[in-house]
RNA sequence: GGCGGGGUAGCCAAGUGGUAAGGCAGGGCUCUGCAAAAGCCUCAUCCGUCGGUUCGAUUCCGACUCCCGCCUCCA
């Protein structure tokens, strides 16, 4: 089924069908905005790059052959304050964040970007990017030394500024920041392409043609997708609020330096509410991974969470919701887990019914909910037949099959059985012995030691299973 | 002030011009020595408020109201 999405290009105009620019159809280059690397991701960042992820997986379940490119922004503001404030180096301050930050997107179950490409890597394809707009006359050199990009100019050769959003300079609340800017820029629109040094960026600087510096904001991820997929590529993803000025800046920079349209699909993530409320660190609602593993929550239950609701809505997360994460979770994990027990070594081709309707509800712009809802059907029609005995090995193989394919873009796996250690199965074994004697007493009573070890024992109609806790 | 997204059961969340998916929680039942676990069933005369269009609106239009986002670093 064609995949629909809605294009923020489009805007009003509705969804529209992906087509891959690759002539064979096969290809498609994908760019999404990673982190900056100054602090530990927080829960709304994961929804953007899990958001990020369901759109990779999707189109590689939908059989493209996807680039999966996601820049680490290792040179900012935020970042040289802090390299100055804890007297360490750019590289030994971002290198800690970025370990942190690839392990938590691993944590929550995300693909790896096929290519991870870093700011300061690529000073010298920013520095000829800078070099192609003022060349074309669409950046200048101003009194501070630094290199803006000229909105007026850019205007001026025919080209589209405000492609993303409905823009309309002059009504726009040019706020008292912006007024007090620092910058020598001709109209408060412009943009830095490269900041000229000042002593507080330290030992932060590359030495350039427009004089010693460092990369202004957008400027790298043009430099750097441009690097990796082309001067034209398929799909651009990002958090809602960076439509402006971040990306609406990066088409500027890159059309203003090649000439060719930039991006054929831009898509943006909606926020996230925290209870109900904004995140901030003064209302005790803002969490990193980190803090919500530390509660006791798995990666895949804040992944399952963060899965739940339709990419271009805000969603509000609640530790209510990921408690009920691990009860859907669990569902499908019992499901499953019969399954395995049902099929023993038999394999089977996918059945097609739970794999197309799943498709066909993510073919309408990523309507994961519906999607959620085909797989939980499944899970009780599932149930049902497992129930009544009506699933051969080679059903329950073929049904394995279909969950293993709509897993591929669901991510969240299925958990794998713990092993009891030998002590407690042998305390499982003398609880049946006594039970079997009808001694409930002391059967109860070894149940109560194995709870306090931390291992359940489930009496079901096949014999005892433990479970832990 | 400009631009935009929303208000659907206790909570989360899809969706449709013809009478409301799914998940969690709750209730009932089955299984069990009792439990637990699991499974099955059940759970919105109603979709922010008020008007309008229509044979019919939660779905379209208008007004109002509340919440949220961008316009400034931001996922």
């Amino acid at each position: 089924m064609a995949l629909k999405l809605h294009n923020t290009l489009q805007r009003d105009k509705g969804l529209q069908e992906f087509v891959p620019l690759d002539p064979q159809k096969k290809k498609v280059g994908m760019y999404c905005c990673g982190p900056t690397v100054y602090d530990f991701a927080h829960i709304g960042n994961w929804r953007t790059f899990v958001f990020a992820d369901l759109v990779r997986r999707t189109l590689e379940f939908s059989g493209y052959d996807v680039t999966h490119v996601m820049n680490i922004t290792d040179v900012e503001d935020k970042i040289i304050k802090r390299v100055r404030e804890q007297k360490t180096t750019l590289r030994e301050f971002t290198g800690k964040f970025e370990t942190a930050f690839l392990d938590d997107l691993k944590a929550l179950g995300c693909r790896e970007p096929h290519q991870k490409p870093r700011a300061t890597e690529h000073i010298a394809e920013i520095i000829a990017l800078i070099e192609k707009l003022v060349a074309r006359g669409v950046a200048y050199k101003a009194a501070d030394g630094s290199v803006y990009f000229s909105i007026e100019k850019y205007r001026g050769c025919g080209c589209c500024y405000g492609q993303l959003l409905k823009l309309n300079l002059d009504e726009m609340r040019a706020g008292e920041r912006v007024a007090s800017d620092e910058y020598e820029k001709e109209s408060v629109a412009d943009f830095a392409l490269w900041k000229a040094r000042v002593p507080e960026d330290g030992e932060v600087f590359w030495p350039s043609p427009f004089g010693e510096g460092r990369p202004g904001w957008h400027i790298e991820c043009s430099a750097m997708s441009i690097k990796a997929l082309g001067e034209t590529f398929d799909l651009h993803l990002g958090g809602e609020d960076l439509k402006f000025p971040h990306h609406e800046d990066e088409i500027a920079q890159s059309e203003g330096a090649t000439g060719k349209p930039f991006v054929k699909f831009w898509l943006h993530g909606a926020h996230l509410l925290v209870e109900g409320k904004k995140m901030s660190k003064s209302l005790g609602n803002f969490f990193t991974l980190r803090d919500l593993l530390a509660k006791g929550f798995t990666g895949r239950e804040v992944r399952y969470l963060l899965l739940t609701a339709h990419y271009r809505e805000t969603f509000n997360f609640t530790l209510d919701g990921l408690a009920g994460a691990k009860s859907a979770l669990g569902r499908i994990d019992e499901c499953v887990g019969k399954l395995r027990e049902i099929a023993g070594g038999t394999t089977a081709a996918p059945n097609t019914k739970l794999a197309e309707q799943f498709s066909a509800a993510l073919a309408d712009d990523l309507n994961i909910s519906a999607a959620w809802a085909v797989v939980f059907e499944w899970v009780r029609e599932t149930n049902k037949r497992i129930a009544d005995s009506s699933l051969s090995a080679n059903d329950a193989a073929a049904a394995l099959a279909a969950w293993e394919k709509v897993d591929s873009v669901l991510g969240v796996g299925a958990k794998a059985e713990a092993e009891a250690p030998a002590e407690i199965l042998a305390l499982a074994e003398a609880r049946s012995a006594a039970k079997k004697a009808k001694d409930f007493k002391r059967s109860d009573a070894i149940r109560d030691e194995l709870k306090a070890k931390g291992w359940v024992i489930d009496d079901t109609p096949k014999g005892i299973k433990l479970r832990k806790l």
